[in-house]
DNA sequence: ATATATTCAGACAAGTCTGTATATATATTT
DNA sequence: AAATATATATACAGACTTGTCTGAATATAT
């Protein structure tokens, strides 16, 4: 056995990959298992169904995606304008697929509900670390609405330019209000 | 025959519902032509393919909408104001389902190009709507991305909250500014 | 009246999808 | 040493997918 004991973490990264670039609804089951180089039964003795592959995707991809943006931000003072250098960091990274938790919302019934939980956890945490920078908090959801814009909006255009917009405009507000 | 000439229009009208509630790939054409009391034949020789009836949809969305905004909104004064009321019953009408075309965004690849394009056009629709309402432009594209998220968060929320909320925020950056 | 446009019903092709079953091999734990 | 956990390969079921094709009926336009 080539890859003993290693099998479910190379299907979770195949998924994260594969459900980021091209959808959930658009990505099979037999495209995560070649990519993963594991059997199918492999994947379903660890994960009972393809939704519960899904949730350990949207897990994963919140504690990846909140360890990088406390990496990328922790060494520097404007941490909130600093978020949006961190979007466009993504946005070539992933080449403007915007969010994860975002595009699975528009693929899931709201009756899938731990789904909708992982997605409004997700965001909920976002929305603190606007919180944990800024007293006010009027200004911290502004702040993290127009942050939520400029990943939809660069996503729709495929251009870094909506984001530093968006992260002008929220320099702004900062100094307007201090 | 029972509904000569029609096809077409019940064809549009029952994808219109269709993707808006479940989605473009949890949606299939057997579905919509059982939807639409129409013949298998009859959709293909008025879309060549489930793409083109995509592109017919989000026309049809954009020309939907547009009128919907503009008749909500056209005997207010507070236009930018009315416009989150009318989001409000939209969401009451469609159950929380988001922007149909923020939804489609998630689920389509950019070389698809014609649909990236209608949705991009109805955003620059609807920023325009705000920058005529407001001459600051810089406000204009804050308040426009403002009502994007509410659009985003009470469809992740499945609550009016946001929007009342994020309504209020604009309503006061709209009073510091005049 | 004849050509054209539109509609119908439904079978079919060729492929995809998720999930199950079978049978075996190798590690790890007790 | 025996039991358990993890892995392999692969065939299969059953449902679904988009799109094509046949062949006929009806309505409209010239």
């Amino acid at each position: 056995m080539q890859n003993h004991q290693e099998a479910k973490s190379r299907i979770l990264k195949a998924a994260e990959a594969l459900f980021h670039k091209q959808g959930y609804n658009n990505t099979g089951i037999n495209q995560i298992i070649k990519e993963a180089n594991v059997a199918k039964a492999s994947l379903y003795y660890h994960f009972k169904t393809k939704d519960d592959l899904c949730i350990a995707y949207l897990e994963q991809r919140n504690t990846v995606w909140n360890e990088s943006l406390y990496n990328y931000t922790k060494e520097r003072d404007d941490k909130v304008l600093a978020a949006f250098d961190f979007l466009i960091e993504n946005n070539n990274t992933f080449d403007f697929r915007g969010c994860s938790f975002l595009n699975m919302l528009s693929e899931t019934s709201p009756d899938k509900k731990e789904i909708f939980n992982q997605m409004q956890q997700h965001k909920r945490g976002l929305l603190l670390f606007f919180k944990t920078e800024l007293e006010d908090s009027e200004l911290a959801y502004t702040v993290y609405s127009l942050f939520e814009n400029a990943i939809i909006e660069s996503q729709l255009f495929r251009s870094q330019e909506p984001v530093l917009r968006i992260k002008k405009i929220v320099s702004d507000l900062m100094n307007n209000r201090s």
